[in-house]
DNA sequence: CGTCTAATTGAAGCATCTCAACATGCGTGG
DNA sequence: CCACGCATGTTGAGATGCTTCAATTAGACG
């Protein structure tokens, strides 16, 4: 449903400014785009596997994901999406979704006409670099969760998603004291990851027997980081971010 | 090393024809770009992660692939491609390459400066538009294989695996006797879809046993296609191809 | 307080891995 | 042409990580 709140319009820039330098034109530009402000209930979709997408999803607020049906039924999440972020801005070049988008704690987001968009781009072909850098580091991403869950048994999974997560919410000014909310369930977790939910309890407890997060509901806190990080593997260089961890305090 | 053999600039088309609908004077820009030809053989890289790639690499012959390695040293294969395919186009928006990308098989490829390829967007936002939707079935096909290793079992895996190549080679006009050459060894189609190789032996005589294909080396016949389709759960929309399976003889 | 969802625990089964050996094919050099 | 070496394919047996099924506990919410 459509709200009358005032949109946050620099959440426009927020994930885009993690991985490029946004020129004060184009944030003006990006500001002046038509938005319409929607808010989502957890679980609720903005896109289904197969529609044609009209629009393209700014998120405002809340944790958002991509995901896949399979043949029989179960569901893989194939990326998540952060405030700031634009989920499925390949939507403009591509007919039909092949994926499904929905919103895994109540959000809010900012559907932008894709015609408006691709005029941008048109009349502002810097704009349309930006785009094509923030579609070019999602395939990155999506590069590496295919290697994590190829490649990685369940613990060093579950420990990579986490990283993956606590440095992309770093980036964008949250969790600086290493609490970082991960709104999902086990259920969830085990579906990003490719792992049975009751397996991913028997992870969670072995991280937190490791002493590497501690959890309270979908609050966890990153105990020991370069333990973390070591556990799963984890090299940020896929993200392509323009600060270092040491900048993120991370170090 | 460089060759002084004719390049067939058709192929600079090939890949995106199967996508979109290139108009002539696109084809005729593309086909002025310069071109670098190289000749590769087998296991050579074009490209390794970490580097700053300088050019697009342009497929005209054999098989190349995109992979990871992660921290014990096995290797994941995150992409497969054929003659027409630009494997490396987001490379044209990231500094550093986050995989690598290696020759399967002997092969050709046209390596296209990067500073090149830029300036023909800037000029000619259209075909900015047919890169930029090469990019977005790229990551579309990414997410397929995230489900694909993430919610299948190994015949599954390995089922969708042989159809997808099938397919594709197949709008590219190749296979059309249904005999189509995967130059990978069991090896590498287990570093492909994240299974150990020898038990990709073991699902590879599953699937010649249940009589959906015959191998005789790299070649592999498609005995029952509407058989390896159903056993590998495929289905083609994530290849956002313009032609059907109808329309490619594989009702 | 009752209901519902999510988290937790246990036990058993199975898919895949691991280790190890042997077979086959292929290119190379004698 | 044969002999050899090496990569790849094949087979077997045992270990294990993840799944499956089933039941219980904890937590959130009206």
């Amino acid at each position: 449903m459509p709200l009358s709140e005032p949109i946050d319009r620099t959440r426009l820039f927020a994930g885009l400014n993690t991985i490029a330098d946004v020129s004060l034109m184009q944030k003006e530009l990006l500001a002046k785009l038509p938005l319409r402000l929607v808010s989502l209930s957890e679980g609720a979709d903005v896109l289904r596997e197969g529609e044609a997408p009209t629009d393209s999803c700014l998120v405002l607020s809340g944790v958002m994901c991509r995901y896949k049906i399979v043949g029989d039924g179960r569901r893989q999440i194939v990326s998540l999406h952060l405030p700031g972020d634009l989920p499925d801005l390949q939507g403009l070049y591509l007919d039909n979704a092949d994926h499904g988008l929905s919103a895994m704690s109540a959000s809010r987001v900012a559907l932008i006409p894709n015609e408006a968009l691709r005029r941008l781009i048109a009349e502002n072909p810097s704009v349309g670099v930006l785009l094509a850098k923030m579609i070019a580091v999602d395939g990155s991403i999506l590069r590496e969760w295919i290697a994590n869950i190829g490649r990685r048994d369940a613990a060093q999974r579950m420990a990579h998603l986490i990283c993956e997560f606590f440095v992309r919410m770093r980036a964008l000014g949250f969790a600086e004291d290493k609490i970082v909310s991960l709104p999902l369930t086990q259920s969830e977790l085990g579906d990003a990851t490719g792992i049975l939910a009751v397996h991913v309890n028997r992870v969670m407890q072995l991280l937190r027997g490791r002493g590497l997060i501690s959890s309270r509901g979908n609050h966890h806190r990153v105990d020991d980081w370069p333990g973390l990080k070591r556990m799963g593997d984890f090299n940020p260089a896929y993200l392509h971010m323009r600060a270092s961890l040491a900048q993120l305090g991370l170090a």
